[in-house]
DNA sequence: AAGTGGTCTAGACCACGCG
DNA sequence: GCGTGGTCTAGACCACTTA
């Protein structure tokens, strides 16, 4: 919390939590905020602006910045989320098992990471089961020149944590696509299928913020157990 | 073509689509930028953001604007698009059937309306047909008090279009659902299911610039038809 | 007419990557 | 050390909404 916009971002968000300006309504207006945080202009929109982005507030010109009704938008389960994050808010009890943890050589997934063709990659399956039954299941692909050491065990808690907070690696973006594909013997051995014969299934390319391409997964997920949601501003350029 | 920093913007995506940066290349530095179009820094950061919103650019610092492999990233059908920009960019014949054009009162998609519920919402079903195939079945409900008249040439070509462009509605964000359903009777009716019994249903809240909710719509896709791309920045706060 | 946000300027200092 | 982007300031003028 250093940047103080972005500390003047988390103030307004714990205000709006707290129910301090109702939905519906504005908060005050941007020369006030300027006075409150004895800041410029400019730092205060910058605030303003990650409000927006993250759907808290709608600006609009001439009336303030209105608050947006957040039980209506229900949160990104989307964007980056790991299935640790997921679950925790889920509430429900569930469970890792790790299929598989292995150093391999892929040429196809080393060109989609622009990576060495011969150097070896993390290999890491790994399905989910969520109150009782095995509804997802994650196959990782991961640079080993980047991650070097991996465990069962951290396979099992949480990848992203390990990656983020123990290695330091800065995850910057992806590019995600979801698809509905036929079951394949993989997933009849290690899902819940429950009759299914469909899966639906999201392949992202993760990047770090130096723009090195880092990770390949795919995740498989019985149909009638998933659900993405997003939220997306318009951008009018 | 106002804003200075919107310029700027369609001017560096021209010159990065005309290969003019290379990918994994940087653009000319923030200082340069500012010499080259004469004008202060923040309005050339402010051009950069969009850029790197779009996926463009991913900025490093102590480095550069870094050119992205836009190939890579074949880009937002997500979003707020809507099927006609779809099928120009598939570039396959496409037509669009509608089915129902009709006023109705509906008490529980008012109430997700916030409007009042005895007022009357248009009531849109369309079919699309690509490439001889009836794969998506669209239900849209509009409100009455904004959009005043609605033909079924319009719903035919384009809703979108003539809501922006003709009405000058500004529509700016949207909350988006997707999930896998059992078909109902309405889609073996209308769309060629092809043996399929699940589709993939995505419902959207469609909010205007002064935040006023506006429109729900439930796309139904044919899940072997069916993809989803989207391109995630993620925030730091 | 007063108040709101949207754009723009011309500086300043800082943190980071690279040679 | 130099050049890069990241943050921040203190103004200015404009466009829009509301009373």
């Amino acid at each position: 919390m250093k940047n103080k916009y972005v500390e003047i971002y988390h103030n307004l968000v714990k205000d709006i939590q707290k129910g301090e300006y109702a939905a519906g309504g504005t908060l005050p207006s941007e020369h006030e905020l300027c006075a409150r945080f004895e800041t410029s202009r400019e730092t205060i929109r910058k605030a303003l602006n990650l409000l927006s982005q993250n759907g808290y507030i709608q600006k609009v010109r001439g009336k303030g910045s209105v608050v947006l009704d957040r039980d209506k938008f229900e949160f990104p389960v989307s964007g980056l989320t790991s299935f640790k994050e997921l679950s925790d808010r889920l509430g429900q009890s569930f469970q890792t098992h790790v299929h598989e943890l292995t150093l391999v050589k892929e040429a196809k997934v080393c060109r989609q990471l622009n990576c060495q063709e011969g150097s070896y990659l993390w290999k890491v399956v790994r399905s989910r089961e969520i109150g009782g039954e095995r509804i997802i299941l994650d196959k990782d692909y991961l640079r080993q020149d980047l991650v070097p050491d991996l465990t069962k065990d951290i396979a099992q808690t949480s990848l992203y944590h390990y990656i983020e907070n123990e290695l330091g690696l800065d995850i910057s973006f992806a590019k995600k696509e979801i698809v509905v594909e036929p079951v394949t013997v993989e997933d009849e051995e290690f899902l819940d299928l429950n009759g299914h014969n469909q899966v639906v299934v999201i392949r992202s390319y993760v990047y770090l913020g130096d723009t090195t391409a880092f990770q390949f997964t795919e995740s498989r997920h019985r149909p009638d157990k998933f659900q993405f949601v997003d939220f997306a501003r318009r951008t009018k350029v």
